[in-house]
DNA sequence: GTCTATATTTTGATAGAC
DNA sequence: GTCTATCAAAATATAGAC
């Protein structure tokens, strides 16, 4: 998992294709061209597309397990926690645009690592879920289903990869601090 | 734009397939080995496969944009317009589950439907920021960059099809009302 | 309406020269 | 590290029999 520069070239390629048109729609030879170079050159860097295809998914989602599992171990208010995970998603996504669409709608073709993928997702839901009930119990969040608040939360953080290229205009920590009002507090005056 | 019921059936099952897969990695065999026939007699109801997602994302595109026309000129608040718009979104994903998948993953891969399709997404878009605008003027709706409302609102909406079907115990009504609570007054107590 | 057979193109991947 | 040449498999789609 550490990849040569031009092997990172190619996975920093590919994601731009994947994003546009989804792993599936993507050859190899598309992959090459946008290299300048021939599929059959690809070999000589990665094993196969599959492998391209791990790589960006993998270590995003290792990423976000890492920054939930630290900002979990905090002495924070919930509330805080949540602004924090907010924080999280908008600098990963800042960060990794392209790869974000992959992780979101391409894990399915995952072959060997996508067991693997699947556990780090539910432990990555289940500690956002944890905090959420925390914070009710402490009476810092409304006592509504857990599970419609972390969906209703998490929908709006894996889409952010389709927006924040729209919204160049606009930097990370003023959007943090914009979405957590919204998804904290509502819209409703 | 009137389907025979073997043709609807076609587009019944492929939307399935799609929703698992994505519209490119599933074959026309495999759709003609999930009706139980063979990949040619398919051709038999349909032109080609481009013809089946056009038809699943343009009949549910629409229907969006015939029901929030209809929810924008009603004699309303815009906090009930909202809700009704939540609601319009509970009812469609959970009539066809399946075909949202395709109109939120898939409609790069249409090809004479596409600049329709974009055109109807715009409007559908623009009608939904000019009520929250609306609601700003009024003093119902905070003051806040109206394009992350509409945002975080819609991707939560768009997400629906992911999880209602995980949740069929919730009744379509009370995910609504649940919804228009957390999506509009937030979470925070 | 479904089948078999088949044409044509595209795809992921390898072998071996430079 | 990239190329040309090529393979084998898989894909969309058509023709024509039943």
């Amino acid at each position: 998992m550490n990849p040569t520069p031009r092997k990172l070239e190619i996975i920093t390629i590919a994601s731009a294709l994947f994003k546009d048109k989804g792993f599936s729609a993507v050859t190899m030879r598309d992959i090459a061209k946008a290299m300048g170079i021939k599929a059959a050159s690809l070999y000589n860097h990665i094993k196969n597309k599959e492998e391209i295809l791990t790589f960006i998914i993998i270590s995003l989602a290792e990423e976000f397990i890492n920054g939930i599992d630290e900002i979990k171990e905090e002495n924070n208010t919930c509330i805080d926690k949540l602004k924090k995970i907010i924080a999280l998603h908008v600098d990963i996504a800042t960060r990794n645009t392209n790869g974000m669409a992959s992780l979101n709608n391409d894990w399915m073709h995952l072959k060997d690592q996508l067991d693997y993928y699947l556990t780090l997702r539910v432990n990555y839901e289940d500690t956002f879920r944890t905090i959420i009930n925390e914070g009710i119990k402490k009476n810092e969040i409304k006592s509504i289903n857990s599970d419609i608040m972390l969906f209703s939360i998490l929908s709006t953080l894996r889409s952010l990869y389709i927006w924040i290229p729209q919204k160049e205009d606009m930097n990370s920590s003023l959007l943090a601090t914009n979405l957590s009002e919204v998804l904290l507090k509502g819209i409703n005056k």
